[in-house]
DNA sequence: CCAGGTAGAGTGAGTGTTCACTAACCCAAC
DNA sequence: GTTGGGTTAGTGAACACTCACTCTACCTGG
């Protein structure tokens, strides 16, 4: 890993375990053991980093979303749901220490949406509804159920408990389970 | 309303508007019309600014949803749930941007939390779950419905289209009567 | 085989600015 | 004439950021 990704790497652990307030340019360079000056050869200034930290620290868990929810039809469908709000809650649970971050300044907010353009958090909710569809089509799922909203409530119960948990400092219980059955009575 | 509710009331209004790292003391001063050193005749510190703010800015719609859910059984219960899903959106939509700042910084955060104490943010899908129950207990709800849960995919469906509405800075959509009828569905 | 040159990784010691916070003071009203 | 609401004019500390520099590894001509 070079000093870029030693650096991007920091700045994410201090951001998730000490807050954005003390993500200062001293901490991220002390945590990723080099000096502060090495950050500026990398990133134009702290936004730049910022940014490459929203960018190459939170998707990963998301791709592995939209995989799973690229196979419909084969597994049982509930415990494809159930797996859906696992993979959901490890991924807000993740991301949402470095994810409010962004809210802290409206200029780091407008510049990260720019950058994200059409790969949005709205595409999680939009790629479970697009699975869901999916089974919809395949008959597993009733032709009257709205989709969207479904896989609304199964994702923002997920995101829920992650805030819930971060703000509590402890570890979330595993719900998934029961969402996926209370889910599942109505589809 | 006295100076110390406009500086109250200044903090939230450059909180919600302009994110935790524009809120400075002078930024807040200004937008109340007094100067910084007024902040300290009425606040110890920064932080007893802040906590003044989530405690007395957020709880006003959630103590209208406490209220809500006090009387089951009057109303048709899917009324119930579309009224249940509309306020939820609209406090999480008023009090999410003042929330993540106490992520900011850990011991905003403990101290937040302690301060709170038993009225965390828990209570809302705490209550929600158990006005659910009661309705079970009125037989509207089938005896084997996990309340919890799916008091957490209500609650949880709002509290992420808050986040996503806030991100975007955009109106969200009222997706309380789908929200309402696919949770139904399922009860 | 090695002196001399070079490029890139990395740093120490600052810069000006902004921050939260405070001491001393003002002034109108009872 | 004192008290309470309010301000002016700062304070030291912390901030993001920069400049001039060193060190090391590697290359090249003789």
């Amino acid at each position: 890993m070079g000093s870029r990704e030693e650096i991007v790497a920091a700045a994410a652990k201090v951001m998730r375990e000490q807050g954005y307030a003390h993500a200062t340019t001293k901490v991220i360079a002390r945590t990723a053991g080099y000096s502060e000056a090495m950050l500026y050869k990398h990133f134009r200034d702290k936004t730049d980093l910022f940014l490459s930290v929203m960018a190459e620290e939170l998707p990963a868990l998301g791709a592995a979303l939209a995989e799973l929810t690229a196979d419909p039809g084969r597994a049982p469908l509930r415990d494809n749901l159930v797996r859906v709000a696992r993979l959901g809650l490890a991924f807000y649970l993740e991301g949402f220490p470095i994810a409010v971050s962004v809210f802290s300044s409206r200029e780091l907010l407008r510049s990260h949406r720019e950058r994200l353009g059409e790969h949005g958090p709205h595409v999680l909710p939009a790629a479970v509804a697009g699975y869901l569809r999916a089974e919809q089509a395949l008959g597993r799922i009733k032709a009257s159920t709205d989709v969207e909203a479904a896989a609304s409530m199964l994702l923002g119960a997920c995101f829920h408990q992650a805030f819930l948990a971060t703000f509590e400092e402890r570890e979330p219980a595993d719900r998934a389970d029961r969402l996926a059955d209370v889910l599942l009575a109505g589809l």
